[in-house]
DNA sequence: CCTAGACCCTGTACGC
DNA sequence: TGCGTACAGGGTCTAG
């Protein structure tokens, strides 16, 4: 669930909620996640949250003795509650933040999310993901120079790339739909013409999804809560065999990477 | 080095 | 109703 725009929704409500608030303990019922959840998470008892921000999907709280690290990989999700008001356990409901008369609960049934205790911010996770897409430094020109000697294909660069961290399958389709480039042309093949028109269309198309406002948190109130703001707005994703709200001629599905790739062979070159 | 593919795990949707 | 299969918003590891 858990797009960039989700994740940059979910820092801002941690952000009201916890800013400033001392951890004061955490409950960890299953530690197997991606990395399973060692004894050092334990450290961030008795902590001050004092900044979060994000990087990517990457979640970076900041508090006294070092950083918690969250990643919600494809499922990962929180939810806050007041301590008062009765919530029983879900499944998969897998850590409890315990903060102030607040409680921050973790819930992912695939466990393909992340959640540690980190001295400083050298480490694996971060050291190697590229940037963030709204960085100034994430521009056209980068982008061109930097997919020059790229054999993979474009789409496949965006997503994981070591170039441009966040981008998810979603908004790689869209992003490449609204700058009219084939999901499947080589990285190396795109004029710095195109480049300049995709670095725009992430940024913009993230933007936007933010604006609509990701789910997560906030559907906690709600009994259904899986549609996100976003959702009406997709042009591509997930339109196989429906008509191309440009030209009309029907979406196409091919696979990359194991991943599913949309797309109009009229309107994108 | 680079790239494509397998894999981690559970829930859901769909065909038979 | 029940069972088997394919697939899902992500990232990492490894074989070639």
């Amino acid at each position: 669930m858990p797009e960039l725009p989700e994740v940059e929704v979910i820092l801002q409500e941690i952000s009201n909620n916890f800013l400033g608030e001392t951890i004061s303990h955490i409950i960890v019922r299953c530690p197997k996640l991606r990395e399973p959840i060692s004894e050092e998470i334990y450290k961030i008892k008795n902590q001050i949250i004092l900044s979060i921000k994000r990087k990517g999907k990457y979640l970076i709280i900041k508090i006294n003795n070092g950083y918690i690290l969250i990643h919600f990989g494809m499922s990962g999700n929180f939810l806050i509650f007041s301590k008062k008001s009765f919530f029983p356990l879900k499944k998969h409901d897998h850590i409890d933040f315990i903060i102030n008369n607040k409680i921050l609960r973790y819930n992912d049934p695939r466990r393909f999310g992340l959640c540690l205790w980190t001295k400083n911010l050298n480490n694996k996770f971060l050291n190697n993901i590229g940037l963030d897409p709204f960085d100034k430094n994430f521009n056209g020109n980068y982008l061109f120079i930097k997919s020059r000697k790229i054999k993979k294909t474009i789409k496949t660069l965006i997503m994981q790339g070591r170039l441009v961290s966040g981008i998810g399958n979603i908004y790689a389709n869209e992003a490449l739909f609204a700058s009219r480039i084939l999901p499947n042309r080589k990285a190396m093949s795109l004029t710095k013409k195109e480049s300049i028109a995709l670095v725009f269309n992430i940024k913009n198309i993230l933007l936007k999804a933010i604006k609509k406002g990701g789910t997560t948190i906030r559907d906690f109130h709600k009994t259904d809560g899986t549609q996100g703001g976003f959702n009406n707005e997709l042009k591509i994703y997930n339109k196989f065999k429906k008509p191309c709200v440009n030209c009309g001629n029907i979406i196409q599905c091919i696979k990359q990477e194991n991943r599913k790739t949309y797309l109009c062979i009229h309107c994108q070159k």
